[in-house]
DNA sequence: TAGATTGTTAATCGATTAACAATC
DNA sequence: TAGATTGTTAATCGATTAACAATC
């Protein structure tokens, strides 16, 4: 199978904390290219992000880029490859339903960094911005979604509804043939199987913090 | 240490993954509640939240809250658990900065849910927003920032600002004594070790869902 | 060459899953 | 009582960390 050829590179299955680190790193390789710099090594790259240099080696490992003892990795090519890995260089189309602040604030993340994903179009019920323009994405009224969707073969939906209009939105995206959804509401889709859901609420992140930032006041008490 | 003390607790701590199933148990629950349920058992909320049964008990063992077999938790006692747990219940004073679109929708949040936060008040620079209210919250200039933090005690900013701005603001959180950072910009931020900080990025998110969907369709195809 | 760094393999650590006794 | 469910303990699984040989 290929064995031959040197720059084949088998897709290595990446797990879900490599995978949401692989974008920092990106991030990170992106404004170090700007600088002027072609190489960096793994334990720079671990002093800048604070984490274990090892660790960096084996998740980029997954891109299939191998870097030179005492040198490092090719910086461009490192994000060549995670952005390749990742689907990044892509064009991702994708509707967002929902043109509230969240829906606002994703439009406007468009324009700089992108996200590796490209938005289309949005959608929303509300008179007060539908026919408008956000960021330079057209808002749509919500009746349409269906048909363009279906006629674009859009594949990726995003949500950012509130939370009483996120299931009805969902099963609308997978009955015109979406395959993947970004649930940015705070609810719990029931989905077929093998739709991608990926859900992203901020209550999380802040039990999480909330939770750390208890356990440094009790560790200052000495409890 | 408290041994007779049957309702006493020892604060497990709790893992990562744990911490950021607890809100989703949580929202759950606030929802059942209100359906008129009065318990609840594990199996339920696994097949609610389409995850294992066994891993449910095990999250919630961490709060303390004993279930009984045949009939489960007392939803409730189970919330009020969960809340206290995360520090949920306490006012968890914040300052917000930024109040552009993500920041406008964290805002926002904090009238619905409640985010387990409480914004005092939102700082920016753009003289098209301060001054004005945005869902209730007075949005000042980031001038005043540092003194009325220090003078309020706060101990948790949020940053919901361009990535360039995130640094410095930081820094000044730090100066004014705040404790925790959640930080929504795309920038990773060095800080002192003692500092906690959450970082939410919604790239992480994008490349973890454009993957399974990748793998998806790779699966499709057979490869 | 010497030293730093990669990259692989093994060891550890931690989280999830399975098994099962306790119990309502 | 019988059966469902809790809750604990053990087994498995997977990710991180450590060790070290390869190499530039």
């Amino acid at each position: 199978m290929r064995k031959g050829n040197d720059s084949y590179h088998k897709q290595l299955i990446a797990s879900e904390p490599t995978l949401r680190r692989l974008p920092n790193y990106l991030h990170l390789l992106q404004q170090i290219l700007l600088d002027g710099n072609l190489n960096i090594s793994a334990p720079t790259i671990g002093r800048e992000l604070n984490c274990d240099p090892t660790q960096v080696v084996k998740d980029l490992s997954v891109t299939g880029v191998k870097g030179k003892p005492k040198v490092g990795y090719n910086i461009y090519e490192l994000i060549k490859a995670i952005e390749s890995y990742l689907g990044f260089n892509k064009v991702n189309e994708a509707f967002l339903v929902g043109a509230g602040n969240l829906g606002k604030a994703l439009m406007s993340y468009q324009e700089g960094q992108g996200l590796g994903l490209k938005i289309l179009a949005a959608f929303d019920v509300s008179e007060h911005i539908v026919g408008k323009k956000c960021s330079g994405i057209q808002v749509l009224h919500m009746d349409q979604f269906m048909e363009l969707s279906k006629r674009l073969g859009i594949k990726i939906g995003i949500i950012a509804t509130p939370a009483e209009a996120a299931q009805d939105i969902a099963d609308s995206m997978v009955k015109s043939g979406i395959r993947a959804i970004w649930n940015l509401s705070p609810s719990f889709l029931k989905l077929p199987n093998d739709i991608v859901v990926q859900n992203t609420t901020m209550y999380s992140n802040v039990a999480i913090m909330l939770h750390k930032l208890n356990q440094n006041n009790r560790e200052l008490l000495n409890l």
